[in-house]
DNA sequence: CTCACATTTGAGTGATCGCTCAAGTAATCT
DNA sequence: AGATTACTTGAGCGATCACTCAAATGTGAG
């Protein structure tokens, strides 16, 4: 091997993801890329192929990360359904003005594409169904330890918590109201954890 | 006058929000709409002056119809939060290929648009807020019907209730899992039921 | 140093973008 | 009828799109 790689590729790749995060696949312009990421067009071509096989490349690393965090938030948590709990109380808490305050990029993703937008539109399916599996798994596992009645449907609870985060993020995209998305998450949250056996029906 | 509209307007306008709705409003090309309106460039932009002003005049008339079909449904409900819970189930029942498995279109808009598409942006985030309100009015009529107890919060309830559809919708929009998605919006159809004074917590 | 090659460069590709307007067509007037 | 006006037409505008490639540049080996 004659030269290192001079550019920063994973400085490029945040870069990039930052960007389409922000504006959307079909809004993002190559020129857009380029000054993102202090990459000619040439350059970028040779690094990532295309505008698509980039766009995947930044979404993959938007669903790994995403996922990690989830899964390290779960495991410093106390029970299984305070842990959800918490990482909803955490999405509430994400609304600045930087990339906190935004719709998750996945559904973004999902919603500005159709099939005719090839690889992207499907990938962005896959990550959300891998994310939902993801929640179904943690479910499950407080049905097993006892934390959810033994006749609880893992994937049903699944289905309805995305549903919450992905709501809570789009309330959070909107940006004008901070209090009142950590009040919806609250209020989510509250929900979870009032599945918990013996976890009375606080309302409020 | 001389000469009647020989482009019927109506139709001009369905045909328009449904290609925006779908493809978004990036991705659609003048190219896309001569094909979907049967008009020549020069005709769409004398009788709609722009993409913009076009996109503009589908989105208001997705608002408008929206809101109107569910001003409809909650005038021929027996109670207000039954009203509400129907409305959910209706959506629960939207998920064909056609018009009807999509995500709204507000939403969309509001996730594929930033600061600098201008208006654009700013009249989706107010449609989006006036269906809030348009929830807020009928919850504070549950509380002040007594449906709902007098502590209840309009305000909260029906920023809940919005996420509630948002997430259905974007569920729907996948299309896969029709039964699925059924039974997401039955199960947030029983949470808004259970809100009614005396509704016992009736689970599953 | 010189050579060999990996990497970057940016002007330039054809295609398509949103949009315009002079010319053409059809309907309604006198 | 001819004159007038309302509307449609579609070739084509400059700008921008995603993308390419021959030339320039930087690096490690000998």
């Amino acid at each position: 091997m004659k030269r290192a790689h001079p550019y920063d590729r994973e400085k490029a790749l945040d870069a990039a993801q930052d960007l389409f995060w922000r504006k959307g696949y079909h809004a993002t312009s190559l020129k857009d890329l380029e000054a993102a990421l202090a990459m000619k067009p040439g350059s970028i071509y040779a690094a990532f192929k295309s505008k698509e096989a980039l766009y995947l490349a930044s979404l993959e690393r938007y669903f790994l990360s995403g996922r990690h965090a989830l899964r390290e938030q779960m495991a410093g948590a106390g029970t299984v359904l305070g842990g959800l709990a918490d990482h909803l109380r955490s999405h509430g808490n994400m609304t600045g003005e930087t990339s906190d305050g935004r719709a998750c990029m996945i559904v973004k993703t999902l919603l500005d594409t159709t099939d005719d937008d090839g690889a992207v539109s499907d990938r962005a399916r896959a990550y959300f169904e891998a994310m939902r599996d993801e929640f179904a798994r943690f479910f499950r596992k407080a049905r097993d330890n006892g934390e959810l009645p033994p006749d609880a449907d893992p994937d049903r609870l699944a289905r309805r918590y995305q549903a919450n985060i992905t709501a809570l993020r789009v309330e959070a995209h909107l940006g004008g109201d901070p209090a009142g998305v950590k009040d919806l998450a609250a209020s989510m949250a509250r929900d979870v954890e009032n599945l918990q056996v013996g976890g009375g029906t606080h309302q409020h």
